[in-house]
RNA sequence: GCCCCCAUCGUCUAGUCAGGUUAGGACGCCAGGUUUUCAUCCUGGUAACAGGGGUUCGAAUCCCCUUGGGGGUGCCA
């Protein structure tokens, strides 16, 4: 036996019928990890066996997805476009792709046909939905046995003939053992599973047969999954042993909710957006977001599902959050791949302890690949908590030093902010400079400099802040004020350390508390007292504007001193 | 209905396998401090072993029951 043969194999194997859920980046990154960590290969697999569902536009946003979060395949398809260096062919098992594996499953449906372990059925929905019923009604699991004097040779003969049939996996009587790494053994007895279909009427393997002998086909030791899957798998060691198969190790994670203790999905995103349209009594679409006949039907039905991008241009025309469930959510909402790879692990999985003997929690990809063990996932599902996530970005952020920050703002505006980009011209540094000590995200980033973006005109006064900074006091603020805009009119060069300075020097000179002048400037620049750093503040909109803005404050507030 | 899995602060969790801790950390929340405002940062606080039976000198930890949560029960994956 060679080191080829012994290597542990793992595998994440999207169906792509939408975006990459964050429960299925969690199951991929430990994949990823178990096989990092035990010098393994990962492999991706796309199960497009549901023909009617599958789209290659999921295919690859779930792909760029995985890449984006730094989870990289030694197997599989090759990288998404803008990546390299992974993917591929290197152990000669692909296709990666079930719908491109027919002649291989054909092998198989043959040799369990030949066996007698397989029969095909001829048994139509409506048929089926009554046995169902039935059982329902007698209170009992419906099971699909192999009818009483089944006849091989005659059914096959129908078969061959072209008749309509599916092909069933004649089950063992026997009790089936999983000996889960997570959960341990569990007993599963015949109740559990029955004849189960294994090739569809059109032909193409169930998922449980594809999914059986891909990974058998494929090398694959270790078998990572949600705790969904846990029904399924006496039904994968039956096909297993029916195939002759080795059976792979089976670890069943912990599911990830939201924060009501709910699935998370599409769902919850029109419905976040469906009760923010009714309690605002929202019955028209903004202007330029999407058709109203479609918004009309979909407010009206609460089942109703909208396309995503619709959803998202009509959630962010009316500055509503959508709660995030996909990783492209979270990549728009501004959040860094590190982090969410980070908070992701830590649902369901616990690092080992520092040095010292305390809680870990901060970690990169590297650590994870190092660190990761089988034998520390959780048994209990975890809620997704947005405010821990935030937290962990926010912290990240933080640490970046300003030049990466910048770039990194800079190419997140490029694809989810071009806007920004274009109202801030060549001040996008010194914006990016000023937001960065406060950002949590990329969204929330330009919050604090919103102050840039209105105009002078436009500036509305709290008028709790003008009353305590700018009418109270001796000297008051609009006289401080009138006094620091001449100082700022002198200043040669308007850039944020001279003008910090240049106030700073003005209130010892007058001997004035830094906040005597600072606040009535805020006050000024952005209508309350709640601005980043006056340097930045003052010279991202330059000596001009600066200058107007205090004139407009002066003249506005000068009635009220009289 | 039937079957399977799970159960520590509001949330994520350490501790459970090899019973003995003032049940620890993080997020949140509250209070105080630093700061020209906000944010950051610092200090302190709040808050949990689902309930009931056992076993034991001793139970968050082992066993049973109840309750609660989740999953499955598809020609979806």
């Amino acid at each position: 036996m060679n080191n080829h043969t012994t290597q542990s194999v793992t595998r994440f194997a999207p169906s792509p019928t939408g975006l990459l859920h964050i429960g299925g980046a969690r199951t991929a990154l430990f994949c990823w990890a178990f096989a990092r960590k035990t010098a393994g290969r990962f492999l991706i697999r796309i199960e497009d066996t549901d023909t009617a569902r599958s789209s290659a536009t999921s295919e690859t946003a779930i792909l760029e997805a995985l890449a984006w979060l730094g989870i990289t395949w030694d197997d599989g398809p090759p990288p998404p476009t803008g990546y390299s260096g992974f993917g591929g062919d290197e152990r000669n098992v692909a296709p990666f792709h079930q719908s491109r594996r027919a002649e291989i499953y054909d092998k198989y449906f043959n040799q369990l046909l030949d066996a007698g372990l397989a029969y095909p059925a001829f048994d139509t929905p409506e048929e089926l939905d009554a046995m169902r019923a039935e059982a329902q009604a007698a209170k009992q699991t419906f099971r699909y046995t192999m009818p009483e004097g089944y006849d091989f040779a005659a059914a096959r003969k129908r078969a061959e003939s072209g008749e309509r049939h599916v092909l069933r996996l004649r089950t063992p009587e026997e009790p089936i053992t999983v000996n889960d790494e997570v959960l341990g053994e569990i007993n599963f007895t015949t109740a559990h599973y029955d004849d189960f279909v294994i090739r569809k009427a059109d032909g193409m393997p169930t998922y449980h047969f594809a999914v059986v002998v891909d990974d058998a086909l494929m090398g694959v030791t270790h078998v990572l999954r949600g705790q969904e899957h846990l029904n399924n798998t006496p039904k994968h060691i039956a096909l297993q042993q029916a195939l002759g198969f080795d059976i792979p190790v089976y670890a069943h994670m912990p599911l990830i909710f939201n924060a009501k203790g709910a699935k998370m999905s599409k769902r919850e995103q029109d419905q976040a957006v469906r009760v923010f349209c009714k309690d605002n009594e929202i019955v028209a679409p903004p202007e330029g977001t999407i058709d109203p006949a479609i918004f009309e039907k979909w407010l009206g039905d609460k089942k109703a599902q909208m396309e995503t991008d619709q959803l998202q241009s009509l959630a962010s025309a009316l500055e509503l959050d959508l709660p995030e469930v996909s990783v492209d959510d979270f990549r728009a909402a501004g959040y860094l791949p590190e982090v969410i790879t980070n908070f992701i692990a830590l649902l369901g999985w616990t690092p080992s302890k520092q040095d010292d003997g305390s809680d870990r929690e901060k970690f990169d990809m590297d650590f994870l690949a190092k660190d990761f063990e089988l034998s520390r996932i959780g048994k209990s599902n975890a809620r997704f908590d947005r405010d821990k996530l935030m937290s962990f970005n926010q912290d990240a952020i933080g640490a970046m030093d300003p030049s990466e920050f910048t770039a990194r703002y800079l190419a997140w505006c490029k694809q989810y902010a071009p806007n920004l980009l274009t109202q801030l011209g060549d001040r996008f540094d010194a914006f990016a400079r000023m937001v960065h000590p406060r950002a949590k995200t990329f969204v929330h980033a330009a919050e604090p400099g919103a102050f840039v973006f209105i105009e002078t005109d436009a500036i509305e006064y709290n008028e709790k802040n003008v009353k305590k900074f700018l009418l109270k006091g001796e000297p008051s603020g609009l006289e401080t004020l009138t006094s620091g805009r001449a100082m700022l009119a002198s200043l040669e060069e308007f850039t944020p350390e001279p003008i910090e300075a240049a106030i700073k020097a003005f209130c010892e000179a007058n001997e004035l508390g830094m906040g005597k002048l600072a606040q009535p400037l805020r006050i000024a620049m952005t209508g309350c007292a709640v601005s980043p750093g006056l340097g930045d503040t003052l010279s991202i909109l330059g000596k001009e504007t600066v200058l107007d803005r205090i004139d407009r404050c002066l003249s506005h507030h000068s009635a009220e001193t009289a």
